[in-house]
RNA sequence: GCCGGGGUGGCCGAGCGGUCUAAGGCGGCGGGCUGCAGACCCGUUAUUUCCCGGGUUCGAAUCCCGGCCCCGGCUCCA
């Protein structure tokens, strides 16, 4: 609320409560929700890291005009009886997508068709309490000027937002800017009853029922696209004033950048609305991960693909040093090394720098660039140097690779299966006899063959080190 | 019109008053390692500089004022 960066303090000492405005599941999810789901994974992976308990919501907005329309564009006039197949549709894409990347499940998902009836209720409250007034064709709508600090989370002011060219006045609203709390029947579209008229809810209103219910309020943080805080914040912000008589539903407020295509907005009428779906089929889930997490969550992401591909060389490079740490694993000392200390010291220097990143308004930039750099210290120093370092040693640095970029949602693949990987060092073994007795034909087949199969091989004056290609499809 | 967010190297993108002779990546260049190769390693790649013009300060990419430009929001929007 106050525009600016605050220290997080979560209202209960252990447990921290959020609640993030899912899709309206009417159509693909594209680059730019994938970015906000994304972004908030990290930030609850971060929370849990540092030691939180997090309770997290999202939900779908289930029943709405977009949904009611794609459905009478598919299915005409059997749009009355089928409708609820394109949220369900959308939904699974939803949780499919969520896999892909790596997101974590949140503890609930609510629906809106799930939770009419709590609606209904609050809206009776709110009527009741003079917030909110019946139309004459019965729907019911929320009147703004009855909150006295409307428009301060978008820093707008209502007197001039009437003047707003794209309001286009409904009749029956006493303002343009009330909104509706429930939405009376049309025909072909789905209805349930209200004491006011059959119909079906506006938008909003949901977010504060189904967080109120599963978080109660006020709750810690409460997120979405940047493209939500006004209305929807807004609105929600002003409903929860009028139910529960304090001005903050949450804590704070998190908004993600959007995401735009050479500087420009994805929009339908641009055309230029990239699916994640056509993303992932050239690229892993996980590059698209850190590809997101190398522009910082407040900033516009101008979406491109060379910088994916730019994050999918960085991905090689952070699973090519856990590859080599597993083999230089097998060349380490049992017992402690001369050079154990030192770099037992440079890891946890790095793991200090990448918290302090996430810590600062969740830096992820700066979190990934130290990363980078731990996985520079394995393939340009410890690599040179199994006989100095210890077998703990190396494991530890492998466990604080893994666990931070656990925190990125990346390197969740780094185990390798017992058999392929001793299969491949066997091959490694042949290899490096050939080459030794000068049979270099045999000896490139083999690396050319491994390459084919995704399998890099490095020779170095004191191994042969190889990783395993994660981004191939 | 009103309200936000921005303008940093060839590109992406950090930095938010001194440690900036501007992180990190990509790309370029040079080299190393190697039998060769590399999605390996090292070095180098902004140096009258951080959109322009003023100002504050011992000191500014970083703060203030004034411009210019770009993007977004103003009931479809993650």
């Amino acid at each position: 609320m106050s525009k600016r960066i605050e220290r997080f303090e979560p209202l209960s000492e252990r447990e921290v409560r959020g609640y993030v405005c899912g899709p309206t599941p009417y159509d693909s999810m594209h680059v730019g929700h994938a970015r906000t789901y994304s972004f908030f994974d990290t930030f609850v992976r971060f929370l849990r890291y540092v030691g939180y308990r997090v309770k997290l919501v999202i939900n779908f907005t289930d029943i709405d005009d977009k949904i009611i329309n794609r459905a009478r564009e598919e299915f005409g006039n059997d749009a009355y009886l089928r409708w609820r197949e394109i949220p369900e549709r959308y939904i699974r894409e939803f949780f499919e997508i969520c896999e892909k990347l790596n997101i974590g499940r949140a503890d609930h998902y609510p629906k809106v068709t799930e939770h009419i009836d709590d609606m209904i209720n609050a809206i009776r409250e709110l009527v009741n309490k003079g917030y909110a007034y019946v139309a004459p064709d019965g729907s019911v709508y929320f009147e703004i000027s009855k909150v006295p600090d409307y428009g301060k989370l978008s820093g707008q002011d209502i007197s001039k937002l009437v003047a707003g060219a794209r309001v286009e006045p409904e009749p029956g609203k006493k303002n343009p800017l009330d909104f509706a709390l429930w939405k009376s029947w049309k025909p072909g579209e789905p209805w349930w009853s209200t004491p006011w008229c059959p119909g079906r809810p506006g938008w909003h209103l949901e977010c504060v029922v189904m967080a109120s219910k599963y978080l109660g309020v006020p709750f810690d943080f409460h997120g979405g696209g940047l493209d939500l805080v006004f209305p929807h914040h807004e609105n929600e912000l002003a409903i929860s004033y009028a139910l529960y008589g304090k001005y903050e539903l949450a804590r704070y407020w998190i908004h993600v950048g959007l995401v735009t295509i050479r500087g420009e907005k994805m929009s339908k009428s641009l055309k230029n609305i990239i699916p994640v779906f056509e993303v992932l089929n050239k690229y892993e889930g996980e590059s698209l991960r850190l590809y997101y997490s190398m522009t910082h969550y407040r900033k516009p992401l101008d979406f491109s693909y060379e910088g994916l591909s730019d994050a999918e060389q960085l991905l090689r490079t952070l699973y090519a040093a856990c590859d080599f740490l597993k083999q230089l694993y097998k060349e380490a000392r049992d017992e402690e090394a001369q050079e154990d200390s030192k770099v037992i010291e440079d890891v946890k220097k790095v793991e200090e720098a990448f918290l302090t990143a996430l810590a600062d308004d969740m830096d992820t930039p700066r979190a990934v660039s130290e990363l980078i750099g731990l996985a520079r210290i394995v393939t340009s120093r410890l690599i040179y140097m199994p006989e100095k370092i210890s077998k703990e040693t190396v494991l530890y640095t492998l466990q604080v690779l893994k666990s931070l970029g656990n925190i990125l949602g990346i390197l969740f693949k780094v185990d390798i299966d017992k058999i392929l990987f001793d299969f491949i060092e066997l091959l490694i073994d042949v290899r490096q006899r050939l080459r030794r007795q000068k049979m270099f034909e045999l000896a490139d087949y083999i690396r050319d063959e491994l390459a084919k199969r995704g399998i890099i091989v490095t020779d170095t004056r004191v191994r042969t080190y190889w990783t395993l290609d994660r981004s191939r499809r």
